[in-house]
DNA sequence: GGCTAATGTCACCATATGGTGATAAATATA
DNA sequence: TATATTTATCACCATATGGTGACATTAGCC
């Protein structure tokens, strides 16, 4: 009865995995180390190595996990046009982003590393990011006038950025990213900068 | 002569800030460690914690230097109104962020960590990140049915981030951050921003 | 000159990191 | 039951980190 047992490789394999996501998501990747993953897990670091060849092999494992974790695509909806489109999803992007600190975590080790493994983690985590964007894509076509990518592109980095400067600092530029009145603003002038710039465009 | 002499504490001293800066200008905050900055300065770990008592103190000496390094102000100019403001300043921000790569590894840092030497470190940082846009606060005025403020930081926010990401991945929703191009499509998008925001408000 | 204080050198400590080889213990297989 | 294989333990290595006490050397000063 393999599964009952001790020594069991698939429930170690498991407690591994389970250590370092939680370690990941609560301290973040500075903290994801074969030491402190092994004690986290109560497991000898030797079968890291063992069954996953060390580091990098976790990460992978981590990185395939995440396309289901984060996987749920936004409800889908009756969208009057692009821009009603962009700024619902931008909006469901963003309260996931404060949600899930294990995301902020992940992308802020996007921002630090550029090591292989940290590839693969971040193919995984832009597939899923996909999921709210390709969308925009759909059926609604976007104004030909406007650069939609690049619109785009500056509203999630900047969701990115305050996400995870609400963290650390909480504020930033004048803004308290600490209190719901100030994300609330910030949430407005999203859909400001996506209303207008949309208004009256083909 | 103190000057001349092998034995100049003040000397040592620079050699010391000086090499603890290039540490972080080319290789980032990961790399800022008592012992390396003392092998870049050749000069023994123990001086830096009898000439600054530590990192603490390194780094206080390294935020001072910071509002001479970054304090020239953007060329005073007559602005037609704020959006035009908004966004010749914005231009020149992304332009000197895009060359130092100092300052990003600064940004990077302070999205890292939140210990005090950081804070101490942010507030020089932020003084001379106001010199641009103190400006905005000028006399001319924001049009009081925008939320000027929360554009702006969704706007620097935007900046910063897609500046660091060039470091690493280089691209991201799509833009490919080493290709010119496609950071004057930041640019442009970002102008457009801005002049659809302002436009017809007051 | 010679004395004192500043400046710099070196050896050492404790701790943490990633990584591995030899061995023990439990499990599955014959 | 006996054997072979998997699973786990442990001791150890090399390296790097921050930090300090004891000592050597040079400088300025009387």
């Amino acid at each position: 009865m393999a599964d009952t047992a001790i020594r069991n490789r698939a429930n170690t394999e498991a407690k591994i995995i389970k250590a370092a996501t939680e370690l990941l998501a609560n301290e973040g990747f500075q903290a994801l180390g074969i030491n402190k993953i092994a004690a986290a897990a109560g497991v000898d670091k030797k079968l890291i190595y063992s069954y996953f060849g060390g580091m990098e092999g976790v990460i992978e494992h981590i990185a395939n996990d995440l396309k289901l974790w984060f996987g749920s695509e936004p409800k889908p909806k009756e969208f009057i046009n692009y821009a009603e489109m962009t700024s619902e999803l931008l909006g469901q992007y963003l309260k996931t982003l404060r949600e899930e600190k294990m995301l902020r975590h992940i992308l802020l080790w996007e921002l630090s590393d550029n090591s292989d493994s940290l590839k693969t983690l971040e193919q995984s985590r832009s597939i899923m990011f996909g999921k709210w964007f390709m969308q925009m894509k759909g059926e609604l076509e976007s104004p030909s006038e406007v650069d939609a990518p690049a619109i785009n592109a500056i509203l999630l980095a900047a969701m990115h950025y305050l996400t995870i400067r609400a963290d650390t600092l909480g504020r930033f530029a004048g803004l308290d990213l600490k209190t719901e009145a100030d994300w609330q603003r910030v949430q407005n002038a999203a859909s400001s900068i996506i209303h207008e710039i949309y208004k009256d465009k083909k």
